[in-house]
DNA sequence: GTCTATAACTTGATAGAC
DNA sequence: GTCTATCAAGTTATAGAC
């Protein structure tokens, strides 16, 4: 006695979105998105996430090979366009204050607009999983790049002497921040505050706040270069 | 400014060795700390617990009654003797600029010299739990109170036009920091390690640079008076 | 593309011997 | 205080009907 399901509902309203006209997969990802960020990677179940999109926990197979799957498909959202372009930066020439400021503007604005809540893709919990050890070197890289460019305004006396593995944390808990206080937020809304945060951020480190006003006029060009770099 | 270069962690081995005359209570807490930081609540086993602990799975439960009260006595040992001092501190008057050092370097120093990897503890996916909801009211307390001192500063001018919200939120992260960046050292070491971290939250806050040797001195007693405290 | 049914396994926790 | 043995429930993932 096999009784058919009605597959769509629309009445449900799960409290988060209105997820009108997405397709399947984009429903998974951010129910996902949601539960990892409250429940943690491994405190969520496939079956949480195919409820919270309203199938039946098999479903989801069909759109994902796995579970870890669907965190690398968030990861290659969020890490997989920042890591390269601010390796780069780290390498270029000119004010590191200027470019500290650019890669936070940007960074904070993209993660403030994401339709994501990425705040559980960038703990421990799930980058220790083997089968994203290669997500985990990506985050590496990033934060070596970080590490770096502080490394380079403090040799350069912009920054005052600070640990450099310390602040790079600090810039990338002030990342973490932004995407559990905002996300899916409008364009404009995210460039202010993405200025006050990249602003912030300088504040802690810059050995002379006169410095500021320049830092944060070059970032900006530099923010905005790293949103048109080819991937 | 002297922003010492990083030793490492001495509770990286997760062998028996340095374990030595520890109860077997106290070596599960140290074993459950380091695995709910590397692999999250949720990830963690009670049998990756005792493998670790190296007994067997079931002879947890006659020191602890269930997971959860393992997270519980964690959290105890941690935020249960820093909420209500320092939400009294929030209503203490004077100086916000000093009250707020005295309260990171108070806390810097106390989790730089915990045995406990805590890092995990202080995440959604286990203060979530409908059975920690307890301690998460807790933990909002103290976030309260961080919260209520960043706008007391700001109402009075010692500190930069910011959202208070947003600055309790760098705060909190600044213990995270701690927590990941060590854990079990020495309380010489603990206390310069806390005076640079309650000296960089101050720099991104304050609106007058030559305000902080004041709040630096001001509230290294105000640090000790909560070292003093009964809770 | 979604379903039902289920395999294969891991989970937290209990019972009771020693 | 630790053990062996075990349970009920939950886990990811697969098979195959529609």
């Amino acid at each position: 006695m096999t009784t058919a399901r009605t597959p769509s509902v629309g009445a449900g309203g799960n409290g988060d979105g209105d997820w009108a006209g997405l397709s399947t997969r984009e429903r998974i990802l951010r129910a996902a998105s949601t539960l990892f960020a409250t429940r943690g990677y491994g405190g969520t179940s496939t079956r949480e996430i195919a409820t919270l999109v309203d199938i039946r926990q098999p479903s989801l197979f069909h759109h994902f090979p796995s579970k870890a799957s669907i965190a690398e498909a968030l990861l290659d959202h969020s890490l997989g366009r920042v890591a390269e372009p601010v390796a780069q930066l780290a390498r270029d020439g000119g004010s590191a204050a200027a470019r500290l400021y650019g890669y936070v503007y940007f960074d904070t604005r993209f993660l403030a607009t994401s339709p994501y809540d990425l705040a559980g893709l960038y703990s421990d919990d799930i980058l220790n999983a083997p089968e994203l050890a290669d997500w985990r070197r990506r985050l590496d890289t990033l934060h070596d790049a970080i590490a770096d460019l502080v490394r380079q305004g403090i040799d350069g006396g912009e920054f005052v002497p600070i640990d450099p593995d310390f602040a790079q944390r600090v810039i990338s808990g002030l990342n973490l921040i932004t995407i559990s206080m905002h996300h899916g937020q409008s364009a404009a809304w995210a460039a202010q505050f993405a200025d006050d945060v990249a602003t912030f951020a300088l504040r802690g480190l810059i050995a002379a706040l006169s410095d500021l006003p320049r830092a944060r006029r070059d970032g900006a060009a530099i923010a905005d270069r790293l949103g048109h770099a080819t991937v």
